[in-house]
DNA sequence: GTGACATAAAAGTCATACTTTTCGGCGGCG
DNA sequence: CGCCGCCGAAAAGTATGACTTTTATGTCAC
């Protein structure tokens, strides 16, 4: 047996493992791998190794073609926007490049995402969001970071669903692997910006009271906050 | 042999066909399938089944557990950022809906990439959206829609490129099947609206002279259009 | 009624044989 | 000398059958 992890299926491992070498620069694109090569390296059979690149290629991660074998494609035809991908990418060595695509973003989204929700949010959402910002600065202080952290995921998650917008609402998860990021890589610390604590608390606020242009306003500081921190962490 | 899309193997043909069916509606969540009666209605082995379904689960489509079968998860799980089930979903039933959370999230990103391809596009890049919009001019009359299409794409896929971020530029695709969605099942008789068209020309003015805030702000307009647009079509 | 256990159903894995595509060389012809 | 077409082999694609593992569910004893 394997010691590493295997936890859900040999797939499962396999995908991770591949997934991870190719997003971290090993296998630079254009380098070929052949199915057999990688069913002895993983010691599985080629039924298992298959279906891995099948899904690897559903990533365009890499092309298979006959008689030339699994082929790495370059970087620019990723597609960035899958989860796994992403959790990949963060834990490679491109992280910092990572982190800012996706806090630009994160700055043109969330505004909008804001707005909507200050004209479609439920009451139920509305109290949530005054719940958790309510959380944010009960935990702003004192180094309760990781229960901060939890809050901010929390606020964040409830305006991208708030929106009503399918599209908004998914990337709920890439927002929460964002903050958890920079939360992880930072000066542990020192607390969170007081300014960005009162902004979320007005922004729900805004929401609340159903100001549109308030909330997507407020967001924006907020989102202005964000790529500032990242400029002066990594400039 | 079928007379459907066989074109590129059996496995493409599987996963568009079963793709195509979960997302249309047939298939409702909750809904199980098992590998072997997917191998018996496609005609195909347990292989090919299997590795369809594998892309499917990367999709969070359906999800796959033993003793159980092939369970087609909620709508909400889907990854809606795959170009893949874009297709899908433009192509059936809840097109409407779908066509709506992509230009609503188009008129969030668009106008910031726009602003940052305003500072980071080449000259090449800036010679490029210049044709393409002039292009957009040439064939906004006459009932020229699919080449006026085609130069719209560019257009919007240049910007996105040059905004310098990969999140954005990997959106190409993305806008690409909306402007062709919106054109292909439109009353095809009436041109775009002129007001559009220089307001195209104007963002690559923009962008040329490096004034950001002004790329920002006119394809903010066109996004508006774009929004308001749906409103009239589908209210 | 509750809990442990047995059963079977379905996916997961493996090994193998066979098919299809296509790259790359080799030879002939211009 | 160079170009074109044919041929062979390499690699993925497909099919099949046997076996393993997990797990939902029904059953039986308590």
């Amino acid at each position: 047996m394997h010691m590493t992890t295997q936890g859900q299926g040999l797939h499962t491992h396999v995908l991770d493992t591949l997934g991870l070498a190719i997003t971290a620069g090993e296998c630079p694109p254009g380098s070929v791998l052949r199915t057999d090569e990688l069913a002895q390296r993983f010691e599985v059979s080629r039924t298992v190794i298959r279906e891995v690149v099948r899904v690897l290629e559903s990533m365009h991660l890499v092309e298979s073609r006959r008689r030339v074998g699994v082929t790495v494609r370059p970087t620019a035809q990723w597609n960035v926007y899958d989860p796994r991908v992403i959790r990949w990418r963060l834990a490679g060595s491109d992280r910092p490049r990572q982190l800012r695509s996706l806090t630009v973003l994160r700055s043109a989204v969330e505004p909008v995402a804001a707005g909507l929700a200050a004209t479609h949010a439920t009451p139920e959402q509305c109290r949530e969001l005054t719940e958790q910002a309510l959380g944010m600065v009960a935990t702003s202080r004192g180094g309760q970071l990781e229960a901060y952290l939890v809050h901010d995921i929390a606020f964040h998650r409830v305006v991208l669903d708030a929106s009503g917008n399918e599209m908004f609402a998914r990337l709920g998860d890439v927002v929460a692997e964002v903050l958890a990021g920079r939360t992880h890589h930072r000066v542990m610390f020192e607390d969170p910006d007081p300014a960005a604590v009162t902004l979320h608390v007005r922004v729900a606020e805004a929401v609340r009271e159903r100001d549109a242009v308030r909330a997507e306003e407020l967001t924006r500081e907020i989102a202005a906050g964000a790529l500032l921190e990242l400029d002066v962490l990594a400039p």
